[in-house]
DNA sequence: CTCGAAACGTATCGAGTCGAAACCTTAAAG
DNA sequence: CTTTAAGGTTTCGACTCGATACGTTTCGAG
């Protein structure tokens, strides 16, 4: 009889291809590749520490490179645009362009995903997350890969005053749309109890 | 706020990318790409029925052509072995070797997994599974794809006495063995109860 | 029995991914 | 001011992937 995590392990793997399949012919009529897509879901959640080239290939877990020849197809199809920094001159800025929301929003990924879980009552769902993000969480730091979460669950962030926010790390103040978006310093807060 | 499905769904995509990512992280040493651990880790699982080019692509959700591709490395570096059929002439048979076995074994690919499950409890892990398999099946239906279960939980199998079975299909006999393997025919069974 | 359609598999082509390595520019550290 | 590091880009070669065309074998209809 197979161990209970390997079987969870095999469903995890079948839904993550069936995701990519899924996302491989969501990007046929546009002519994109399921990496192109991930990267427009990726810059339309990042928040402004996070959008860069470096970022990304971090969230993918690709090299730079690769990730910069995929970014370079993106911005001839004007999808996404390229700023420098203005403080420091290393770092390029990424933003979704107006056809790139319009793409995003066109495509509906999350409908499909939507109808096959609205049999499924909000308690199931959350204990299945909360399971699924334990292991993520595990697996992220044992790979020395960081966390990706929203503002909202990190350490750093400091919920100050009613929707005001500060970053702890960056001492900068952020609005209450910001701390919904995902950042590449995220460190998630301690949950020794239960 | 988030639509709690909707929060599964990151989770569930973020660990289908870093699994993709370890999958591609181990098979750097052999020069293996994602789906060539993939297709060797089906044919491991693969009853006598399902041990084909054809069932492997529907299984990735590829088409026949790439996958064709993919066998002709793996057949190069003798990992798996090609055998014409024996009463159909068009459908080759698809086995690992002894080679492909080893590598399969020295990666390792579930360790960690199962350590980063270790501390959840088998309720817990039973439950979300749960969760999971009804969205894995409803995405696949809707799809139209194969839900490529083990013969244990397909209507077809026919459970005659203490260890013997029979697919109701193929009306052949299977060991009890086999019935743990992945089957291109599965069809689950109705579960109308909870 | 023959002809045609369907199924399984292979071969070829072009666009794109991907890691590795080299390279450039800017920033930081000494 | 020199060295070192960090962010990004470019180039190269192997491989994926879909589309398409092709070859073989099987099956069914007349």
């Amino acid at each position: 009889m197979k161990n209970q995590a390997l079987i969870l392990l095999d469903t995890v793997e079948r839904l993550g291809n069936l995701l990519r399949v899924g996302l491989r012919q969501s990007g046929i009529a546009q002519g994109l590749q399921p990496i192109h897509l991930q990267a427009l879901l990726y810059l339309s959640e990042a928040n402004r520490y996070s959008n860069t080239p470096q970022a990304l290939a971090e969230y993918l877990g690709l090299t730079k490179g690769t990730v910069s020849q995929s970014l370079l197809l993106l911005a001839r199809r004007r999808l996404i645009a390229r700023h420098a920094d203005e403080k420091d001159g290393r770092v390029v800025r990424l933003t979704l362009t107006d056809k790139g929301k319009e793409v995003l929003k066109e495509l509906g990924l999350t409908n499909a995903w939507r109808d096959a879980l609205q049999a499924a009552s909000p308690a199931r769902l959350s204990s299945a997350t909360k399971v699924l993000k334990e292991a993520l969480a595990t697996l992220q730091a044992r790979n020395g890969h960081r966390s990706f979460g929203v503002c909202l669950t990190c350490r750093h962030n400091l919920h100050i005053g009613p929707r005001s926010y500060v970053c702890g790390l960056t001492k900068e103040k952020l609005s209450s749309r910001e701390v919904g978006k995902i950042c590449r310093e995220h460190s998630p807060v301690e949950e020794n109890a239960v």
